[in-house]
DNA sequence: CTCCTACTTGACCGATCGGTCAAGTTCCGT
DNA sequence: ACGGAACTTGACCGATCGGTCAAGTAGGAG
């Protein structure tokens, strides 16, 4: 198996960084939480920034499972977007009972603070992103050419304006510590794609 | 004439801040910016955390100000939403320009950052966001009352759904560091507010 | 058994963090 | 001219920050 050490530090990392914030956690809460020294963390992660970078990197391969899971159904690509969106809304109620508090859309918020570091970090940030509203605009291509969802209208454009309702939701219920907010978004996203 | 250091502290705060984040932005580097000993900045803001409360207190002012001037017309309520959106999205051009890279939403940002502080704070934060959301709800409401939007629908949660969106296109914008992603925001906002 | 690599330990570092304070200085009303 | 409040100054504080390192230990390959 690979090494627990590296597993157990980016997990705990992760609980602490979405409870709270990249810049709120500190190494040594890392360390404390993760019943590591600090050595053997940087003998791991060369950095505090990769390490939160790794964070980031792993939230992506969930956010990935879940479009994974939803977009490679044999559904219609809008039915696979519900499905896509239940499962966020689930995986934010999942969230919000293990570390007791709502947090946001990881990747939004960690997209927030990571490029104030600034340098190549930002890159990598926009990178996720990129991918995730790629993911995204596929499908509604999909959805397109079954003439669900308008032609006329550019997918990319339309999966920007999902993925940015998706993200500014989260965020919201993060900041009223408030899971119901979610509860409409499945309607919210549907309106943003409008049939031909 | 009210103190002049006060408000000079404040705006290189607020610049600071946009440009970078909460967290990474130090008292001390405010106080470099701003040409004024420590002392003086402590005379005037108790600690860092209501620092950055008055920036944001400040960002509502000035959102604010982009919501009076849109939403106090004597026009159609969705042409004073489309005002509302084209005021935001020049704002950001303007801040864009002066800060040298793309802000996020203001009161968004602080937003996802300041509640990890956790206490009080997040309880301001959430009332900012509140008075936002209310604003936008009532020009929605006045859209209903007209039958420009469906009279079925909640007009808070359609509020919800375009400060969303507004907010997490903002944040898109922010993480590639690019402008056109808020091109096309005035049309997204329109198709969250279907006709009746 | 030996040797080398992977990993862990705990002490340590300089820098920076947010914050304090006593002693000024400036400015105003009286 | 005086007194006091408002404000500024610069030195200072302890804590915490991210990060380093020499000396260990464990464990598999030969």
């Amino acid at each position: 198996m690979p090494s627990d050490t590296r597993e157990r530090v980016l997990a705990t990392a992760r609980d602490l960084v979405h409870a709270a914030s990249y810049a709120d956690v500190g190494v040594d809460d890392v360390c404390r939480a993760a019943g590591v020294r600090k050595g053997s963390l940087y003998h791991f992660f060369p950095s505090k920034a990769e390490l939160g970078l790794a964070v980031l990197e792993r939230d992506w391969e969930l956010m990935s499972g879940v479009l994974d899971d939803a977009f490679g159904r044999e559904e219609p690509p809008l039915e696979r977007l519900d499905r896509f969106v239940a499962s966020f809304v689930a995986l934010m109620g999942a969230m919000a009972r293990r570390l007791g508090a709502v947090p946001g859309c990881p990747i939004g918020n960690l997209a927030t603070e990571l490029p104030a570091v600034g340098g190549p970090l930002g890159e990598r940030v926009a990178d996720v992103l990129g991918r995730y509203v790629t993911r995204v605009a596929d499908t509604v291509r999909d959805a397109q050419a079954r003439g669900d969802v308008a032609r006329d209208l550019d997918p990319v454009g339309l999966a920007l304006s999902v993925v940015a309702v998706v993200q500014g939701t989260a965020a919201l219920a993060r900041a009223h510590d408030d899971l119901t907010l979610l509860a409409d978004l499945a309607t919210t996203v549907r309106r943003l794609l409008p049939p031909g």
